[in-house]
DNA sequence: CGTATGCTTGCATCCGGATGCAATGTAGAT
DNA sequence: ATCTACATTGCATCCGGATGCAAGCATACG
């Protein structure tokens, strides 16, 4: 019952704080303050002196209170909602990682069409991180963004939205579509096919805008434009059993590789198509299973490394701050030709 | 050239704080922290005037501010490292979602081979984050975990290390592989196969384990018992060609689903071997892609749902702070019985 | 009508570092 | 030897809220 020596719920002993390991050293609070700050003025004898210290007492500077001095969190935070397809988690775990490597923690804000995305985004005004990437499909509105991001480094990865100031990093979806369309047409394709995504998302409007204008300028028919409500695999069957009960159709473009995932099986499984041979299939972002023998999914490939590259650039650099125009910056791509619309049959 | 008027890379106008507005309303900044403070002690009609005024003004409490003084953060430190497999993307979107829900934030430790994990999980400690969560397979000893979460609320969720005093919370791996062997039996299987994932995991370990021993127990032959380096596509379709290349296996169980969708793979576009006629595969998870009908993966399921709550539980509760005995929390899963073991052969 | 009880509110101070400025010390110049 | 210039170090204060304590005030009760 005599449990007045310790908090019954606490955390342990308490951290050694600065003027604490200060006093036991016989320096100031500021020395050792400059001690732990890069380019700060302190004699090198002294620095070392207080690392020493430091190290034999297991004393860390509290990030908090250094965040709340220098007004500077060096967190990120990350603004997320489609972690189902695995394009998502793979750019988010790259970017996280890229950021770590100069500091920068990753603070996660998954937004979900359940939850009140405002409420969510008054946290990342709340927490003062230094910078936001939002990589997130989820319809937000400009104002909200504007709203959200206000002061500070905004970032849209894979996304642009119109009448927003903010600037945004993309692959170029419309040089991919068009790879696309050319690459059905060099195969002598005649009757090819849209599968769409999310539709309002501008990933996919500018793949379904650029892949339907292409098409036209080679003299190809588009055969069928299915309109889409999600960038999932069972999507992506559904519509493919749609377009091969109607026939006639060379070729599908899909969104995205997990459409074209879930269409790829509809075919071969259950129309019982032969792929490529009876019909190609075309996705867009590489994602792992892409290259996948089973799939072997001729796809646009995103590059991860040179999105995250050019993202961390701009928080690095600070070019996306109030004030500095807004700018979109295009990654170019890849096509990756495999065997799902050239080469031998699969199964 | 003329920028004078406006820092270059300043931070737009900086937010009005408690005592500004304070001020504006003549009361005391006091008097502001407790309106936005719940259970605190002021007049309703004092609040409401102070929360009016707020949204009027845009004001919102600095969130490090409250963090420094309160010494509480509301951040949740996640440790992640296997972000190829769906399953952990899975678990930490829901787990970030409903931490959120509660109020906590999730901020993002990835660990990976290449980096240094100690400078890593220093962070860790640096933000003072009210708990760790580490669902990271990635090999961490004991020393480093306590010394990283030392005087904090831990969890490791899927995994336990033996020697540490950390609460864990996992699937019940071992009543999970224990039903994949009766399964086999009862599906008349003779000869089976277990395909490791990362062998020192502790995931891999018990499933191997109860497994084998079951096994045993059923008069069943181990006819093939495969080492694992990872948790992958590539590795799980290399082991089902050995596998297929030796020949007489009944059936095979892969430490998990993502092992077994490449040997599924493997073995019918490859091996050219009917599933589940001449040979059953099962798998462990229950991710995504093994309910897709080209897979129709038979696995023991992971109940997300549950390990979440459970580890939200135990944050919330404070039942994973120092001092506390050390506890694993066994969720029980579920065996989905699908086509890779019984019905119709796929293709 | 005086006083006890409790609820509100403000004051002062703390959380743990960061930093401008002044004080001190040292070296180099004359 | 004297003075100037610069490198170090410490002091005091600030960052923006949280909170113990005491003063202020109203309601309740005798």
């Amino acid at each position: 019952m005599d449990q007045q020596d310790d908090k019954p719920s606490g955390q342990g002993r308490k951290p050694i704080t600065a003027r604490e390991l200060a006093q036991l050293i016989g320096v100031s609070q500021s020395a050792v303050s400059r001690a732990f700050t890069p380019g700060a003025s302190v004699s090198p004898k002294m620095r070392e002196r207080i690392l020493t210290f430091a190290r034999e007492l297991d004393y860390q500077p509290n990030a908090i209170a250094s965040m709340l001095s220098k007004r500077r969190t060096n967190i990120v935070g990350i603004v997320v909602s489609d972690m189902e397809n695995p394009f998502y988690p793979a750019l988010i775990e790259r970017l996280s990682r890229e950021l770590q490597k100069i500091g920068l923690q990753s603070l996660m804000f998954n937004v979900t069409k359940g939850s009140n995305i405002e409420d969510q985004l008054m946290a990342l005004r709340q927490y003062n991180v230094d910078a936001v990437v939002i990589v997130s499909a989820t319809i937000l509105s400009a104002a909200t963004l504007d709203w959200a991001t206000e002061n500070r480094t905004a970032v849209l990865v894979n996304r642009t939205i119109p009448d927003s100031k903010l600037t945004s990093v993309c692959c170029h979806n419309s040089e991919g579509a068009s790879a696309i369309a050319d690459h059905f047409y060099e195969l002598g394709h005649k009757r090819v096919a849209y599968v769409a995504g999310l539709a309002h998302t501008s990933t996919n409007m500018e793949r379904q805008g650029a892949f339907i204008t292409r098409i036209a300028e080679l003299g190809l028919t588009l055969a069928a434009n299915l309109d889409g409500t999600e960038y999932s695999y069972e999507s992506g069957y559904n519509s493919a059993l749609a377009i091969a009960a109607k026939g006639s159709v060379d070729a599908i473009f899909f969104a995205n590789d997990i459409l074209a995932a879930g269409g790829l099986d509809a075919l071969r499984d259950e129309a019982g198509l032969r792929v490529p041979e009876d019909i190609a299939v075309a996705g867009f972002d590489d994602i792992a299973m892409a290259s996948w023998p089973h799939y072997s999914l001729t796809t646009f490939r995103q590059p991860i490394n040179q999105i995250v590259a050019a993202t961390v650039k701009i928080i690095r650099t600070g070019s996306a701050q109030p004030g500095r125009p807004a700018k979109t910056h295009l990654i170019s791509g890849e096509l990756k030709v495999r065997k799902s619309t050239i080469g031998t049959a699969l199964t």
